[in-house]
Parts: C-alpha cells; sequence; structure tokens
DNA sequence: CGTTAAGTTGATCCTGCTCAAGGTCGGTGG
DNA sequence: CCACCGACCTTGAGCAGGATCAACTTAACG
C-alpha cells in the first residue's frame, strides 16, 4: 500500500470517466454509467514532470485544471527572484479558475512531483452548470477552502514565530495528506519539499527554517531530512502550531 | 457626490430587488421587472453598527451576507490576543460563504463602518442554483477573487519589507475603493482605518506603521493622517509597492 | 473642557537575515 | 566499485529590520 504524500492517489467511488473522478467536489452526483455533462469537455489526461509549470505568473490560462494524481505549488516570483509559495495542492485540487476566466494569471503553478492533470476549457463552464447546476456551487465550495487555506497562511505568517509557522506549516501537510488516507496511521511520510520549499511557504530564510528544524528535532517534536518527515509528539507539534487540539482531532476523523 | 470609500455605494443598474443589487456578480441576469430567485430567499436589509460582528471565529453561521453599504473585516484573533486582519470587504463583497456550509467559522467579520448587509441562508443555495444555473458559478468567481487577493497579501507580508507592505496595501484598498467610482479622479480619500488596522493586515506593529507612514510622508509619497488618505505621487507608491505599473493601470481602467 | 481613542517618538532588544564555508546524499559514468 | 558532481543540508559570525516598552502629544467628541 503506497503511503499518503507520495504522488500516488486513492479512486473514490463515484463517475470514473468525468473531469473529478478522484474527487466527489466537483461532481458528486455521477454514478458509473449514467451520463456526466463534465466528461464531454473534459480533456484527456495529461501527465507533467517536476518543475514543469501548468501555467505562469502574467500569461493568460484559458482551463482549469484537475489535479489527478501528485503535488502542485501555486507560487508568486518578485523582480528579485525571491520566491512566495502560495499554496500546496493535492490530488483532487482544482487549479486555475481565475477571476476574469482565460485573463492574466496572477500566480504560477508548479508541479512538484510528477503529475497527472485534466483539464476544462472556462468557455465550457458556463454550458456545463446548464446541465448540471451543483457543479458551480462545488466549483465555488472548493476554491471557498482554498480560500480559507489561504486566510490561515495569512494568520500564520503574519503573526506568530519562525518555529511556529514552521510547525503549522507540516501539520496541516500532514493532516491534509492523511485526510487522504483515513483509517492509517503512520506518522511518518514523504514530504516532496526542500527546506528551501518550507522556507518559500512561510515567508523564511531556508537557513533559518534549517535552524528552526533542528531545534523542533532537538526538542523531539518531529524530524524532517530529505524529504521525509516524522512527526515524534504530536501533542506537542499541535501546541508549538498554536492549534487547537479538538479542531485538529476534528480533521482527523 | 460621496467620496468613495465613505461607506456609501453606487447603484448599478440591473435587479433592484434580488440580493446582489449592489453587484452584478452574483446575479448578472436579472432586469428590473423579470423574476429572480435570489429575491424570494434573500432576508431584508439589516444594518449592523461599527464593531459588531456578523459572524465570529470558531461559531456557526448558516448564512452568506452580501455587504450593501460600508466597509467589513475578516480578521483572526490568537490567543495572547493578536489579530491578523484577512480581507477588507467592500460594498458588493459576499461574506461567509464557507466549506461546509453551516459549520464553524475559522475567521470572524466585523463592521469596521456601520454597514448594511442582506443574508441568504445556506439552504436556499442549492434551490437559487437549481433555478438559475449560473448562480454558483458567480458565487465561484468572486470566491476566486477573493482568494487572489488572499494570495497577493500573502506574498507581500511574506516577502515584502514593512514600507513595500504598506505600501501596497494603500494602494490597493485605493485602486478597489476607485474602481467603485470609475471616473473619480481624486487622488484623495476617506480610509476608515487606524495605524493599527493597517498594523493587523501588513503583519506589523503600529509603532512600526507609524514610522513607515512617517517616512512616506517624509518623501512626498502619501499622507495619512486620522483616517484621510492623499496620495501625493502614485508614480512613486505603485513604485515602492513593488506592482507593475501597467498592470495597476490596467485595474484602474 | 474633560475624556478617550489614536498617533508620535525615543531607547533598547531580539528574531530572523545575510554572507560564507563546509558537509551529506544520491545519481551517473568510468 | 569508486570518483565525481550537483542539489541540498548544516553551522557559524555578524548585522539589521522590526518588536517591545514607555512616555507623551494630538484629534475627535460629547
Amino acid at each position: 500500500m503506497p503511503m499518503p504524500g507520495n504522488g500516488t492517489t486513492k479512486q473514490l467511488p463515484g463517475c470514473e470517466a468525468c473531469f473529478a473522478r478522484v474527487n466527489r467536489g466537483l461532481c458528486g452526483d455521477c454514478q458509473p454509467g449514467s451520463p456526466c455533462a463534465v466528461a464531454s469537455y473534459k480533456t484527456a489526461d495529461r501527465e507533467y514532470k517536476v518543475g514543469q509549470d501548468l501555467f505562469s505568473l502574467g500569461e493568460p490560462c484559458d482551463s482549469i485544471f484537475n489535479l489527478l494524481e501528485g503535488w502542485v505549488i501555486l507560487y508568486n516570483i518578485l523582480d528579485d527572484g525571491r520566491r512566495q509559495i502560495l499554496h500546496f495542492a493535492l490530488p483532487g485540487a482544482v487549479l486555475g479558475f481565475h477571476p476574469g476566466g482565460g485573463a492574466m494569471m496572477t500566480y504560477g503553478a508548479q508541479a512538484l512531483t510528477d503529475i497527472v492533470v485534466s483539464t476544462i476549457p472556462h468557455k465550457a463552464l458556463q454550458p456545463i452548470v446548464s446541465q448540471q447546476p451543483e457543479f458551480g456551487l462545488r466549483l465555488a465550495w472548493l476554491v471557498a477552502r482554498d480560500c480559507t487555506l489561504a486566510y490561515d497562511r495569512l494568520t500564520s505568517i503574519g503573526r506568530h514565530s519562525a518555529r511556529e509557522r514552521v510547525a503549522h506549516l507540516l501539520l496541516k501537510l500532514f493532516v491534509r495528506c492523511r485526510a487522504q488516507w483515513p483509517g492509517s496511521h503512520i506518522e511518518e511520510m514523504n514530504l516532496p519539499l526542500t527546506q528551501e520549499d518550507i522556507g518559500d511557504a512561510t515567508g523564511l530564510t531556508f537557513v533559518h527554517v534549517n535552524r528552526v528544524l533542528r531545534d523542533l528535532r532537538k526538542d523531539r517534536i518531529l524530524e524532517f531530512h530529505y524529504r521525509r518527515l516524522r512527526i515524534l509528539d504530536p501533542d506537542k507539534l499541535v501546541d508549538v502550531a498554536g492549534l487547537d487540539p479538538q479542531l485538529v482531532m476534528s480533521w482527523i476523523r
């Protein structure tokens, strides 16, 4: 059985043909065999290699993407080359739905692992919702979830210490991965991140991330070495991340 | 004629009865006199005074709000009382659309001025989209716009200096207000913010915000005193904010 | 005119950045 | 099997941007 977060995905029951086969978020009504409005508009699955861009900052993008396998980062690059990671997208995510569909993207999307996606052109959205009215609401729901995650990070970066930020990021990623594998009780997983990625997501330098990780290791809270995360003391981690233990439990169950 | 940002709003043409009468984002098809699916589900207009909460962190909220007049902040409070402002909502905004409708809110919403809102219960969303399929897509579009703004702030807080962050915030607010009043060419406006609010939005202390504002004033870029913003040198401001002048122009026109 | 919220300024401290040098891992080719 | 290389991790020394603490000033409002 594959480990959570190693790039493979769980197949949920439901519409195997349609755009949203890994998550029922977009397309919860489809049953195998029944007609699906999305299926006729989506493209075939497409693969991208690590490091490839799905779309880029400042360039137009006329499709939305459904991530079927692997990890993707959304990011911004500044003039001086510094980078801010905005979001880690996991299988099931919808990417590139942008205000003013087809307009310039205000951020880029890059494959963090080898990935598989399928796409729907923006101009197909209108026809889809007229056939399947819940689709729009489900899309809104998914975008709202990403927005909530962004607010969460905003709070973390704006008001927490380096230690809290790193703990918060790793804990959230751990929980999100584990949510894809309910029932798994492994406190160890592959995170396809470098320490530089962690820095770019938390607004820190990789040098300082390294020191924070050393301290967290010294305190026997977690270990992160070469893309492998091991959580030694979940309770302490939740505490350091500044989160409510009960809230975290509600995510897991 | 009222100044931009003083809490009053422009009435756009369209459906005067429905939920979304200040913006055509949610309900672009309604024509005066024609039936409107939203109108039959929304509540009457409701007023809130400055400082009142529309909904609170950790409490359930079973409705979405359409902001008709005034300003609202979305915010998070930490255990130690520190605050992070996540978003400034202007008239036309939709608030409280949350993943898992009706569940615990992960942030609060507070009136920054006296405001007027109307609401739709979450459970009315399904019936509305079945009568008016584009509604869901429009909702998704609005949420995506907020998400993009959040990503913008994330980059600003994560990777910019204090000076850049303050400049960026004020410029963006200015542009967003002015977008509500196309044609206006006033470089002066009321922003219903304290320096503490600016600090809580940019991840700085109000003491440091004060010093940054002093420097920006000294450099004759802008003046911000007692909730009044005057932009002295728009070009320099765009430069300090680290934004592309052409991009900014595209927002204005 | 008194009260209160908000703005202002200085002195000092500390978290996290910068710069720099070395170490470790994993893959590749001989 | 080993040498090499590039990407990534690790650690130290010194610095600086912004925080903290504290005192005072100004504006708004009844």
